[in-house]
DNA sequence: TGGAAGTCAATAAC
DNA sequence: GTTATTGACTTCCA
């Protein structure tokens, strides 16, 4: 079977290698330092999040603001007015380049474009990168999520896999060609087309190596393992996690995109995987949660995904999926741990209710809707009926 | 119409 | 409690 049996394996060894308990939870010295530099705090605020919540809706008006990927959910895309996606269709997620224009693209600059949008602009705070980003940056914010309890000695672990070793990448640089155009070890050019370079010129030559050999050609480098924790992060500290952001944001998993429209052409599906199954586990995100609130997919395809990844390539309506985890790396880690709070809220709880300009007959068929949902069954738009989770299907 | 892709959900395994 | 596995189902496409 060509390809595919081969590369099958590989993830299944490689997702071992990098996730197994030993090697996912340091002990090390070093690897406490790491975790001694700003960064923990920052995780542990964004998986409280996760876990709490509901004050953080509350308390922070900015919840449906900050950020589309905030609102991220499955059914109209990505508002909160459709936050009730964990009911809806499951089949045909709506390209997710539609939507990720909208994360990209000056949240506040075209507000009369998109009703959703619109929504999201309508409020009193614009939920601007900036201010998502400096937000990130502040001391308080490690007070917020103070309760997470993952041990933080699992913070200290390399963030990517790709940072546990320079060896074990240049390792599957031959295995994860299938998986994406970036796993071609391509020129220099293929370090970002869009700004990246100011970032990439801090990166040690190893790094910049990895980017090549793990990044969809013509997409930015794989810089997303940096995300804080690469050897550079305890120089950087606080003031470095923007720009790693800003990095993290611009590739994760080596997608190319068109043109700077922020179209998704090709995603190292194998990389993504990797990257997803670390994150989780490093916020202690069970594959539910997330393969529910982000993917709209159930925990056993996610899990799947992520052991099995396809090569790019052999996807077809399955990468639909696996643009969505790209996006989710990308967003920063405040807005990614919010996104998986909001998704799991109902678009028709009081707060949402308030929060929401969604016009009322739109408002009150998607209530219907959910209620319907909420008793056990739910009518795609295809006629369909959908199972909703935690509630017994009657066939 | 049959095969492939994608997914779900039950359940086993850890 | 979380993750992996697997059989069954739906959709798409040649």
């Amino acid at each position: 079977m060509e390809n595919i049996g081969n590369l099958h394996g590989v993830p299944h060894s490689q997702t071992g290698d990098l996730m197994s308990s030993p090697h996912v939870r340091p002990s090390s010295a070093s690897h406490r330092n790491l975790v001694s530099h700003g960064r923990p705090a920052m995780v542990s605020s964004m998986a409280s999040i996760l876990e709490g919540a509901g004050e953080y809706r509350a308390d922070h008006a900015l919840s449906g603001h900050l950020h589309p990927a905030m609102t991220m959910s499955c059914e109209s895309g990505m508002s909160l007015s459709s936050s009730y996606t964990t009911l809806t269709p499951l089949q045909h997620l709506p390209p997710i380049s539609t939507v990720s224009e909208k994360f990209h693209h000056h949240p506040h600059s075209h507000p009369h474009h998109h009703p959703a949008h619109q929504r999201l602009t309508t409020g009193n705070v614009s939920g601007s990168f900036t201010l998502m980003r400096d937000d990130r940056g502040l001391a308080p914010m490690g007070n917020l999520y103070g309760h997470y309890p993952k041990d933080m000695s699992g913070m200290g672990q390399p963030l990517s896999p790709l940072s546990n070793g320079l060896g074990s990448l240049h390792n599957t640089q031959q295995t994860l060609s299938a998986y994406g155009p970036g796993a071609h070890l391509s020129n220099d050019k293929m370090l970002s087309p869009g700004g990246f370079d100011s970032h990439a010129a801090m990166l040690s030559r190893s790094e910049e190596h990895l980017a090549r050999s793990l990044v969809g050609h013509g997409g930015p480098g794989m810089m997303s393992n940096l995300n804080g924790m690469h050897h550079h992060s305890h120089l950087h500290s606080q003031a470095n996690g923007s720009m790693l952001a800003e990095r993290e944001r611009q590739s994760v998993g080596g997608p190319g995109q068109s043109g700077g429209s922020g179209q998704v052409e090709d995603i190292n599906t194998k990389e993504v995987a990797q990257r997803i199954t670390a994150e989780l586990k490093r916020y202690s995100i069970p594959q539910a949660i997330f393969a529910q609130r982000i993917l709209c997919r159930s925990q056993g395809t996610l899990s799947d995904l992520l052991r099995n990844p396809k090569p790019w390539s052999k996807l077809k309506s399955g990468r639909e999926t696996f643009r969505r985890m790209w996006k989710w790396l990308q967003e920063p880690e405040f807005q990614r741990m919010s996104a998986l709070r909001l998704a799991d809220v109902s678009p028709f709880s009081p707060e949402a209710a308030a929060a929401s300009p969604v016009l009322p007959a739109r408002r009150k068929r998607a209530a219907s809707e959910w209620r319907r949902a909420r008793q056990g069954r739910v009518t795609s738009p295809s006629g369909r009926y959908r199972r909703v989770p935690g509630v017994p299907f009657k066939k």
